[in-house]
DNA sequence: CCGCTGTTCGAGTTATTGCTCAGATTTACG
DNA sequence: CGTAAATCTGAGCAATAACTCGAACAGCGG
C-alpha cells in the first residue's frame, strides 16, 4: 500500500510507469528513447511504433510498458531530455546575465532558444509540431533555479522587468514578459524552421534586440 | 487521355480527386466538409474517421473517396476554406489601406491574423496545431490581387517596405517582411491559443506598432 | 425511352496498431 | 544456494483504421 503510493507520486513526477531499481532497467529505458529517438530522425514520427521501438531496443514491448504508460509518453520524453539537457547547459550563462544588462541577457536568450529549436526541428517537421513546438520547459531556461514551469518563467520575467523598472517603465508588464518569452520563442521557431538561412543575417540580432526594446520599453515616447 | 490529363490538373489546383459537374456532387461534397467540421469541433481531431464523416454527412466512404484522395485532404480542405474565407473578407480593406500608413494597414493586418486565427482554434487544438497553424495561406490575405502564397505574401511585404524606404530606411527587408507576416503571426497565435485574455490589454495594440517599428526601422537609431 | 456518364453505395479487404498478461528469466541478498 | 522481487518475454487480443471495387442508381442529351 504504502510503496504502491509511493510509486504513484514518482510516476507522476518522472512521467515513468514504474521506477527502474535496477541497473539493467536503466539501461532498457535508456535503449528506448534512443531507439525511438533513432527511429524518429530516419522515418518520421508516424513510424515509430511500439513494435519498432521495442525491436530497435533489442527489447520486447512488454519491456516498454513496464516504464511508459503509453507511446505519447516516450515521445514526450524524448522532448524533455532535450529541453532539459539544453535549460541545464543554459542555466549558468543566464543566471550570470541575471542582474546585469537586461539586453544581454535577451540575446542570450534567444540564442540560446534558437539552439534548442533547432535540435528540436533536427528530429523531423511532424514531431516537432505535435511534440515538441508546444511542450512548455519542465525546468527554468534561466532565471532560477530548480524546476520552472514555462509559465513559471513568464512569472519571472514579470518581476525581472518590474526589477528594471528604471530603464523600462511602467505598463502591461504580463503581457510583455509573456511576449518576451512564449512569443519571442514562437517567432524564432518560426525562422528555424522556415528559413533558417535568415538566422546568418547581421541584421537579425539588431532586429531582436530593438524588438525587445519595443516589448518592454513602456516609456512615454519623446518623438509622439 | 486529353480528359484525364485535364483532371490531374484541376485535381492539383483544387485538391479535390474528381471534379463535381452535377449539382447533387457539389452538395455532397459540402455535406462532407460540413460534417468533418461538426465532428472536429465536438469530438476532435482524431474523432475524424472517414466512417464517421460518411455517417454524419449522410453518404457512404465510397462518395468521399469520389472527391478526396485521402483523409489529409478533408481536414486541409476545412483550413484551406476558413483561410480563404477569411482572407477574401479582409482583401478590401487591407487593399484600401494599402498606399496609406504602414502602421495602419499593420494594424490591421494584425486584427485580422488574430481574427482568423481565433476562428481556426475554435476547431480544437489538436486540429490547430497539426493542419491549422502552419499552414501556409494559399490565397491573398491582402496587398495584391488573384492567389497568392504565403511566400508571395513576405515577397510583396518586402516591396511594400521598399516602397516606404522613407519612413523605413535600407537593410535586410527580406528578413522584416518575413518576421512581419510569418513571425507575427505565430506570435499572435501563440497569444491566442495560451493567453486570449492578453488580447483585451489596452497596451496590446501599440505595442504591436511598436514592435512592428522595431521590425522596419532600419533609420540609425538618433539615441544610440 | 435509350444509353452514357457521373454519382453513390457499403460490405469487404488488408493492414496495423497499442497494449496485456501469464509465465520465464535474471538479480539481489541473507 | 534459495527465495522473493525485479525484470523481461512475445504470442495474442481487441479494436479500428483507411481505402477499394463491382454493382446499383440517377441525370441528361438525343
Amino acid at each position: 500500500m504504502q510503496k504502491t503510493e509511493q510509486k504513484k507520486v514518482e510516476r507522476r513526477l518522472s512521467g515513468l510507469r514504474n521506477v527502474p531499481v535496477q541497473a539493467r532497467a536503466s539501461f532498457t529505458i535508456d535503449a528506448i528513447i534512443d531507439a525511438a529517438t533513432e527511429i524518429l530522425k530516419t522515418q518520421g514520427v508516424d513510424a515509430v511504433t511500439t513494435r519498432r521501438i521495442a525491436a530497435r531496443a533489442g527489447v520486447s514491448v512488454g519491456a516498454l510498458y513496464q516504464y511508459f504508460p503509453n507511446k505519447e509518453a516516450i515521445l514526450m520524453q524524448i522532448s524533455n531530455r532535450i529541453m532539459d539537457q539544453e535549460s541545464i547547459e543554459a542555466s549558468p550563462e543566464l543566471f550570470r546575465l541575471n542582474r546585469q544588462s537586461l539586453d544581454e541577457l535577451l540575446q542570450a536568450l534567444f540564442q540560446r532558444t534558437v539552439r534548442t529549436e533547432m535540435h528540436l526541428l533536427g528530429l523531423g517537421k511532424d514531431f516537432y509540431r505535435r511534440y515538441a513546438r508546444h511542450m512548455q520547459f519542465g525546468r527554468a531556461q534561466g532565471l532560477g533555479r530548480g524546476p520552472v514551469s514555462s509559465d513559471q518563467l513568464v512569472a519571472n520575467m514579470a518581476q525581472l522587468l518590474r526589477s528594471h523598472a528604471e530603464e523600462v517603465g511602467e505598463a502591461d508588464t504580463e503581457l510583455a514578459s509573456f511576449l518576451l518569452v512564449r512569443g519571442m520563442r514562437m517567432m524564432l521557431a518560426t525562422l528555424v524552421e522556415e528559413r533558417p538561412e535568415l538566422l546568418d543575417s547581421p541584421a537579425l540580432v539588431p532586429m531582436l534586440v530593438r524588438i525587445s526594446r519595443a516589448m518592454t520599453d513602456f516609456r512615454p515616447r519623446s518623438e509622439d
